[in-house]
DNA sequence: TAGCTTGTTGAGCGTTGCTCAGCAAGCGGA
DNA sequence: TCCGCTTGCTGAGCAACGCTCAACAAGCTA
């Protein structure tokens, strides 16, 4: 139970800024126990302490809302794995790799919710996920200093699919040691980028 | 309009073996237009001529159904690209990769709908889905003659991701010709399971 | 205080997953 | 030929859900 599950007994009036700030993260925080679409206007209504139609006041439909929660769950995803501003070149790649497995520990059912759901037949979601792994392929080639052409760009973004999955086993059941694994995984991605 | 779908005058009485198959067929071929979980019972059962009461009573709730659907394209993907008996061990894998290039060609949507959208929350679903792919993986590590330890078993499993990724791209715009991209998976799988 | 903007609600509609009591098709036995 | 049993099958109907709409009311400004 969060301050914002809380129904105040006298009715609050929010600015539209803050009661859609408050439904998305409302959003957020069921994302770890429900699959984006499954969540129900009712309950994320209930949690608000408003009534249903006012959800629909700032989203018009359903999936409109639950794409504003997956864009912000992507936009935390971004934030977290940016490096800071002055890191060595060298070391950017790794540390993205290395905050990236972190998140996935830190989040795990909701994180692969958020992958695997990403395709699941959504397109407005799966199009929030493809925009955030395009950036993040981008980011990748250009730290690494390589030249951003089709074949590199196909064989990056392939790699990120290779890496979900093998994080998201590791994650599982954690059959070697977290350095090991980001090397194995660094390791790969020179030998694909490198030819 | 198939057979399935015409509403017969009188009514027809089916055995139940008979009717459990039109059902599943008619979400097969739904498949390809709908997202698995986004089967209504009403359409099913509109096209089988049936009332959505009989569809509950072959199948108890609409996951146990579309379960079974999944199962069923699981199964066909798997006959599709088991080996031909006799094939010479060498082509074995090839022959697997070429064929799976062709399924994800001729299916497009509905095989990309599967392969992610099984993962997208549903447990039923992609346990079906994890099932089909620790299949394929022990296939192939048993057809490149190596030994089926753990690691092997992540990496192919992750290898797996990424040629479903490529693949998928590749379908979408192919920027290389049909056998570079063999070329391309087989070559990343050879290295990767060689160390 | 009056009036305007706009955050907010409740009643209600259509669809969909699911239940249940009971009908009826086809078979076997007398 | 009729009876009776099994079982495939239906229709009415409930609850949950997404979504609409007319109207209320909080809080600002004149």
């Amino acid at each position: 139970m969060t301050a914002s599950s809380r129904p105040e007994h006298p009715r609050l009036r929010r600015s539209a800024g803050d009661r859609r700030a408050q439904l998305v993260q409302i959003g957020l925080e069921l994302l770890p126990t429900t699959p984006v679409q499954e969540l129900t206007i009712d309950e994320v209504a209930r949690r608000a302490g408003i009534s249903r139609s006012l959800l629909f006041h700032y989203f018009a439909t359903k999936r409109e809302y639950y794409t504003a929660v997956t864009r912000a769950a992507a936009d935390l995803l971004w934030e977290h794995l940016l490096p800071a501003p002055g890191t060595p070149a060298e070391q950017q790649v790794t540390g993205m790799l290395d905050r990236y497995v972190g998140w996935v520990e830190t989040f795990r059912d909701s994180h692969l919710a958020f992958v695997r759901g990403a395709g699941g037949g959504d397109p407005w979601v799966s199009e929030v996920y493809e925009e955030t792994r395009g950036k993040l392929v981008e980011l990748t080639l250009t730290t690494l200093d390589l030249p951003d052409d089709a074949l590199r760009r196909q064989l990056v973004l392939a790699w990120f699919a290779f890496a979900e999955d093998l994080v998201g086993q590791w994650v599982a059941e954690p059959t070697m040691s977290r350095p090991d694994l980001l090397a194995l995984l660094r390791d790969v991605l020179d030998r694909l980028v490198a030819r």
